[in-house]
RNA sequence: CUAAGUGUUGUUUUA
């Protein structure tokens, strides 16, 4: 059973749901462990129905489902279609008593979050005695989606207030408030913050950094961020490739982005609908139009979220025959 | 001599 738990848990991390659910069909035992495995690579791949299912399936089989099972259950009713079965496993868990572990409870807010039910996140938070620094971060980050950039920053003083002490994971979130020129100061300031500190070293704070100056139209620190990490990652560079494009460097940005692109796809994509947003300006139109055809040469217009980007460059500068065309070249669109 | 499997928050993302 080991085995086969195991190997479900890894399919279901490589998105191999058809055979994650073979393993499980065919093994011999079942006991609640192999369920939250099962359960787990279901909400990993968005099967909220199945997944649910099973938590039922496996009470019927007078199996007592525990916290696992229900985080992992929680984590697949993230979605504003599946509030409702939340729901009940809101309620089923505050009926067995275990609505006080933490993990179960930032599972239960995450999801609420997710829902786009911000009053109840609210609730979980107010009622919940067992916060830590992830109930928080994930606090900081609901404030930030919805927003309330002040909340945000208010939250991250409140935690220390309790005597919670933010790690990295904290500052990186943190530093998305700062997100326009007119931020540049605060963002500097709460910068100095962690001057001195490991998270000044930390490749996720410093990409987290890097972004920040780009939006705040400061190159030069942006730059600077990235040249305080020791090993960059595939999201440094990105992040600075992005800063470039979006601090009117748009050929420096290409650049980089020429010697980089490859290294890996999936970033790549993310790098190019940012700089196309980037360069959704009159005065870009000809960088755009030279990363056009960057991207034509590696046959990359066929990607859905890429083809978008340029439409949507092109109709920001006023060249609707070329969006037109773009629009034309797309095999799908959504 | 010893063993094994499952869970929540985070940095780059266009509309």
């Amino acid at each position: 059973v080991a085995v086969v738990t195991a190997l479900v848990s890894l399919y279901g991390k490589c998105g191999s749901v058809e055979e994650a659910w073979t393993l499980f069909d065919t093994s011999t035992t079942h006991d609640v462990i192999l369920y939250n495995a099962m359960i787990a690579a279901l909400s990993e791949n968005g099967c909220t129905e199945d997944a649910v299912r099973l938590l039922h399936l496996l009470q019927m089989k007078g199996m007592v489902p525990d916290k696992m099972t229900f985080v992992s259950v929680l984590d697949a009713c993230g979605g504003h279609e599946a509030i409702v079965e939340g729901k009940k496993v809101h309620v089923f868990i505050t009926s067995l008593k275990i609505q006080s572990d933490s993990v179960v409870g930032n599972a239960l807010l995450t999801m609420y979050a997710k829902c786009g039910a911000l009053k109840e996140v609210q609730e979980v938070f107010d009622t919940f005695s067992t916060r830590d620094v992830t109930t928080w971060n994930a606090m900081v980050i609901v404030l930030e989606q919805s927003e309330e950039l002040n909340k945000a920053v208010q939250h991250f003083e409140s935690m220390q207030t309790e005597g919670l002490v933010p790690d990295k994971f904290t500052f990186a979130s943190l530093f998305s408030v700062y997100g326009s020129k007119e931020a540049l100061k605060e963002g500097i300031r709460m910068h100095a913050r962690i001057v001195g500190s490991v998270f000044n070293e930390d490749v996720v704070v410093l990409n987290s950094l890097i972004n920040m100056y780009g939006k705040c139209g400061s190159i030069a620190d942006a730059r600077n961020a990235f040249s305080k990490i020791s090993n960059p990652d595939a999201v440094s560079w990105n992040a600075l490739i992005v800063a470039f494009a979006r601090c009117g460097r748009g050929e420096e940005a290409l650049l980089l982005y020429q010697s980089r692109h490859g290294e890996n796809a999936e970033l790549d994509i993310v790098t190019l609908t940012t700089i196309l947003s980037a360069f959704a300006s009159e005065s870009a139109l000809a960088e755009g139009f030279l990363l056009h055809l960057c991207i034509v040469d590696i046959e990359w217009q066929l990607d859905i979220s890429v083809g978008n980007a340029l439409v949507y460059m092109y109709g920001k500068c006023g060249s609707l025959e070329d969006a037109r065309h773009v629009f034309e070249r797309m095999e799908t669109h959504d």
